[in-house]
DNA sequence: CCCTATCTTGACACCATCTTTATGCACATA
DNA sequence: TATGTGCATAAAGATGGTGTCAAGATAGGG
């Protein structure tokens, strides 16, 4: 379910109608967690891995300051608190724990979620690259390089497609025809034989021995498969 | 002058009482500069490098949206918005636009301090700096200056947009439909041609030999990339 | 109003890539 | 041994992408 989403968003309130409604006007930019308490909101950060977390402060079994400080303790996903309380001390106290922003209640949608948004950003620009690396092989899916034995290779469009499908499933046998489908598109699915010269193509391009390769490994009769390092 | 305050913020505010006001409640904890219209402030922004940019949206030269535009082409510095509009609209204009954060005024002393230390706290260990080089090439963004071979170099609107982009993200590979969309616009999305012009334009200027590109490095189906020191 | 810089568009040569065709190889089976 | 099947590689033609020059079109400033 969560395929097309980029983003998680946690919710931690222990009022049902507020989860609903903020579930609902999240759920179309981004996939929602739900926790209706401070404990199981911590739990919830640590499991679900939330890209932002909206907090309320007024939960009834932890202080929303003490989850703040709890979850600084071990990571640094953006805060928004969301919470009746107007007073300045309460703001401040709570941005002070670690909190990125503070909204009161009863807030706009449209700045509830532009607000999102711009905590998102802040934190794209910072988060590592995931790399793809086994042996002398790195693949470098945010920038579209791939290097062997350090140096840079270029790869056709093509090409670059099969490595990533591969890249993204490593370890897993991809059949002929899921590559086929994927690259090519339904058409191809007949054609076997461009999918051979292409995956010679990048061998040539990528393994230092082609007639015997390490990275990807021929699985007679169902398809090929990436090595992994592990 | 002061060199025990750790933080500088800059303060963009047509009303001199305002700037008043913030550089008293704000000079005990940092330092302060002021400006007083769009231009000044951006210019501000690039000679005193601010760790944390106060700007009121309401300015009589420049749009307070602009501002903050401008700004976002070479710095990630945190912009907190200070303004006596208080439509959803607008707060979410300026936070779309690059803004973290938003106050209507009046605000509390106290709360905009927090916030600002909220700022601070998250871009602490982070400050890239808007100077990207390789090899002959160097680039700055903040005063919109190329230069090649020692030589200052003249780019159109057009062409400053596209290196803009590149440096930006130096080293990854952007689509033609992504510098499109970006410089021109979606319109011209099926209109690679006039990219390919520019990018031939941009290479005689900065290249020292066009046809064999060291730094916009064509990647033959997808798009371009620019080539990075390491 | 004209001049200049810039942008857009068209034409064309050139090159990379894709697909197809052909051939050889390994292996299993009759 | 003969034969078929699946896989790998090489090569060639077709296709479409790419770079460059140059001619209008447009807009902004003097």
């Amino acid at each position: 379910m969560n395929s097309n989403k980029l983003f998680r968003v946690l919710v931690i309130d222990d009022e049902l109608p507020i989860r609903r409604f903020l579930q609902t006007i999240l759920e179309n930019e981004f996939t929602v967690h739900l926790a209706e308490g401070g404990y199981s909101g911590l739990a919830a950060a640590a499991t679900t891995k939330p890209d932002v977390i909206l907090l309320d402060l007024g939960l009834p079994d932890l202080d929303g300051i003490e989850v703040i400080k709890r979850i600084r303790e071990w990571s640094s996903v953006p805060i928004i608190i969301l919470s009746v309380r107007e007073r300045e001390d309460d703001k401040v106290a709570a941005l002070d724990a670690g909190a990125d922003d503070y909204l009161s209640k009863p807030f706009g949608v449209n700045e509830l979620q532009a607000r999102i948004r711009a905590s998102l950003r802040r934190t794209l620009h910072q988060t590592p690259e995931p790399l793809f690396s086994c042996g002398d092989l790195a693949v470098d899916l945010s920038s579209r390089r791939v290097t062997a034995s350090g140096r840079e290779i270029s790869l056709t469009p093509t090409e670059y497609d099969i490595l990533r499908l591969l890249v993204t499933h490593a370890g897993k046998v991809l059949t002929h025809s899921h590559i086929l489908k994927e690259v090519w598109g339904v058409g191809y699915l007949e054609q076997p034989h461009v999918l051979r010269v292409n995956i010679s193509n990048l061998r040539r391009k990528i393994e230092s021995d082609p007639s015997r390769p390490k990275y990807i490994i021929t699985e007679p009769g169902v398809g090929y498969r990436l090595k992994t390092d592990d």
